[in-house]
DNA sequence: TTTAATGTGATAGTATTGCTATCAGAATGA
DNA sequence: TCATTCTGATAGCAATACTATCACATTAAA
């Protein structure tokens, strides 16, 4: 996978880009880790300026808040995922089939390289699948949603939902079958993990490849 | 509906049984408009206490914490939304017939007349909807999870299974299409509300009756 | 009936969290 | 060269999430 990639996100997540210096990009990368290895709510800024030598006001010149730098850590994912998305499927013109490139992607994505990308890849999809919804389970969503930070996800929404309706342009819900699909697949690797009678992995050896299963059957039981 | 039912929850869920005394009473039916008023992450025992005139500590005698508090309430949820379940299925033979009936429960369950419960079902629904996913999405899912915390969540997710695989009987996916479902149907009504892109119920009127068009439509098109 | 045990809510703490205000030095630019 | 801006460091503060201790009331046992 081809990265290095700067994904360029919407401004206001950040009060300064962390991308732009050392100590900037050393937070990003060592939050994703952190917050991995202790969980969202029991990450704070104090903690992890411990890990980098630096200390929590500095921080606080990147990140309004601990929930702003989740919403940016979970905009990248989305970012990535969507880049990701257009560059497999840019040269595949049948809808199904591109709709299936990116069931796969989805399922398979954090697999990538991780010595190539500035984050860790493996620990960010941890941190995405265990914390995303707190991103806007929150009292400021509609605030926050005026405000852009959700239009990663959004976007990519909108892009895997053309293609729904590229397949069966009379389905009524492409939206509500991306995003739930989309969910869908981070929680039923969740549920695998930690409330397996959620799922139905249980016994098997790939996970993956049974959350794939599940999603082709799913999106293309309602489009037949 | 029937009610001034008494659910009996898993005692690990509490440190004293709410249901036993006035203050516990109170507690839990104040909780839930408190949350529902100022979001799970602003509500403290404090304010609690401040509302039903009581102190901090004495709630602490009856839930360790918070989070045991909102696992205590959703488990409310869940076993409340299967007695429902049972209830209106009893004597409907038709796997087919008792899986749609199910669905019409799960998007309108909480329209229920609220004076004959003990607590508001509406707010109850609210608080379901845009908390019940940290009830889970914690560092202490296993612990909790040995604990049966989530014994409810489970026997619903398993009822409804038993449904699907007696339609189906070798559907590959029962679990996962049914904890799938039952989150898409909090979900797509929360993004109906605040993050309308994600769905497609924008200009409609019946936001709840397309939240059940589009259920049905996976639900039986993998079933097909 | 006395006394022991238990359960109740109230008061007063404490460590941690989530910030903010202020600062001094380094780099940048006019 | 001097002003501006940008950097990270120190200190402090209000709120949160508890805990420890208390006095009193009730019940249960001898």
């Amino acid at each position: 996978m081809t990265t290095s990639l700067r994904l360029d996100l919407n401004a206001k997540l950040y009060l300064r880009n962390p991308q732009d210096t050392d100590l900037g990009r050393r937070l990003v990368a060592e939050s994703v880790k952190l917050i991995d290895e202790i969980g969202f709510e029991q990450f704070t800024f104090k903690k992890l300026a411990q890990r980098i030598d630096s200390t929590e006001a500095s921080l606080y010149r990147y990140f309004e808040n601990k929930h702003r730098l989740l919403v940016y850590l979970v905009s990248w994912y989305w970012a990535s995922l969507r880049f990701q998305i257009r560059f497999h499927t840019h040269n595949v013109a049948e809808p199904r089939q591109r709709l299936r490139l990116v069931l796969e992607i989805l399922t398979r994505a954090h697999h990538d390289d991780p010595t190539t990308t500035p984050l860790d890849e493996a620990a960010l999809y941890r941190v995405v699948v265990n914390e995303a919804s707190k991103s806007y389970l929150t009292r400021d969503v509609d605030e926050d949603n005026r405000a852009g930070l959700f239009r990663e996800h959004k976007s990519l929404v909108a892009d895997v939902a053309a293609i729904v309706s590229a397949i069966k342009p009379d389905y009524p819900f492409p939206h509500a079958l991306v995003s739930t699909v989309l969910e869908a697949a981070r929680k039923q690797l969740f549920y695998a993990q930690h409330l397996p009678s959620l799922t139905d992995t249980k016994t098997r050896q790939d996970v993956e490849a049974d959350i794939l299963a599940f999603l082709e059957g799913l999106a293309f039981g309602v489009l037949a």
